[in-house]
DNA sequence: AAATCTCCCTGTAGGC
DNA sequence: TGCCTACAGGGAGATT
C-alpha cells in the first residue's frame, strides 16, 4: 500500500523521465478514478514543460510554469515507466506521455486513486492545502505532536495518521513506528509527554527512512517505477504479525481495530 | 471543533 | 470445483 516511502520510491523512479520534459499528451481510458479525471486536464497538460517534480505527503506532484498535476496512488496504485507506448492491460487507467515517446503509465486496481489538475499555484490546491508537516522535515517535532495533541481527544495511532498533523504516515508505519517507540497505540494522545513524543518523531523517522531505504513496502500491488516489488515487508515487526511472537520480547503480537483499521502491538513492549 | 461513520473499488483468501 | 462472504485500506464528506 503506498505511503510515503513508496511515493518517494515511485517520484525518484519517475523523475528522470519527467523532469525537463515537456508532455506531448495524456491518454486516459478509464477516467472514473477517486474523482473523475476532467477532460480539461486532458487539454491543459498537453504541451506543458515539467518544471519539477516532488511529493508532498502521499501527492506526487508535477509542477508545470503555472499550474501542474497531482496523482495519488490511493491503495493500489503503481507507476511505471515504459520506454515506448505498448498496449495497455487491465487497470491501467492512463498514460503520461512525453515528446520524446516515454510512457508514464498509471495501475489502479481499485480505483482509490486519482489525477487533478490546477491552473494556478499548485501548493493552493485543495488537496494540499491542509496537509501537515511532512515527516522528514525539522518542523516535524515533539512540540509539534504536543502542541497538536493538546485538544485532541482521539488514540495516538489515530492522531499520527491524521494527515492534518503530519503526512504520509499509514497503516503500516503507523503500527510500526509506535512499536519502535514503545508506545500502546490505543494511549490518549492528549496524555503523552513531550519525552515519549520525541521518541515517536525518532521513531516515524527511523522507520520512513529505511522503508525508503529498502524501496518501500510491498504487500500486494506495490512497485516500483521499473515493476520492481520494495522489501521493507521482511522488516516489519508488529504489522500482520498478530498471533506470532513479538521479535523483542516473546510475547504475542495483538490486533485490535482502530477507525476501521487494522491495528497491530505488542502489549508489553507498549504502553 | 472534534469525533465518528460511510463510502468508493476489486483482488484475494477462507469457509462450506 | 465453485460459489459466497469478509476483508484489505486512503481519505473525503456527511453526520453526530
Amino acid at each position: 500500500m503506498p505511503e510515503l516511502p513508496e511515493v518517494e520510491t515511485t517520484v525518484n523512479g519517475i523523475r528522470p523521465f519527467l523532469e525537463g520534459e515537456v508532455i506531448d499528451r495524456i491518454v486516459a481510458r478509464e477516467t472514473q478514478l477517486r474523482w473523475p479525471i476532467s477532460p480539461d486536464l486532458l487539454t491543459f497538460a498537453a504541451g506543458q514543460t515539467v518544471r519539477a517534480l516532488r511529493r508532498r505527503g502521499k501527492y506526487i506532484v508535477i509542477e508545470f510554469a503555472h499550474g501542474g498535476l497531482l496523482i495519488h496512488l490511493g491503495m493500489s496504485g503503481s507507476v511505471r515507466v515504459l520506454p515506448h507506448p505498448i498496449s495497455a492491460i487491465r487497470h491501467e487507467h492512463f498514460d503520461i506521455i512525453t515528446a520524446r515517446g516515454r510512457v508514464i503509465r498509471y495501475r489502479d486496481p481499485r480505483k482509490f486513486g486519482c489525477l487533478l489538475h490546477t491552473p494556478t499555484a499548485i501548493d493552493d490546491h485543495p488537496r494540499l492545502r491542509t496537509l501537515g508537516v511532512e515527516p522528514l522535515t525539522a518542523a516535524f517535532d515533539a512540540a509539534w505532536l504536543s502542541r497538536g495533541a493538546r485538544a485532541r481527544r482521539i488514540a495516538v495511532k489515530m492522531f499520527i495518521m491524521d494527515a492534518k498533523v503530519v503526512v504520509g504516515v499509514g497503516n503500516i508505519y503507523a503500527s510500526e513506528a509506535l512499536f519502535r517507540a514503545g508506545i500502546h497505540p490505543q494511549c490518549n494522545c492528549a496524555n503523552i509527554t513531550s519525552v515519549r513524543y520525541g521518541r515517536l518523531v525518532t521513531a516515524i523517522q527511523q522507520v520512513l527512512q529505511q522503508a525508503i531505504a529498502e524501496g518501500g513496502t510491498t504487500l500486494q500491488d506495490f512497485v516500483n517505477s521499473v515493476g520492481e516489488p520494495g522489501y521493507f515487508a521482511r522488516a516489519l515487526k508488529v504489522y500482520g504479525r498478530a498471533g506470532e511472537p513479538c521479535l523483542h520480547c516473546g510475547s504475542v503480537i495483538k490486533k485490535v481495530v482502530l477507525g476501521q483499521r487494522s491495528t497491530f502491538y505488542c502489549g508489553r513492549c507498549q504502553r
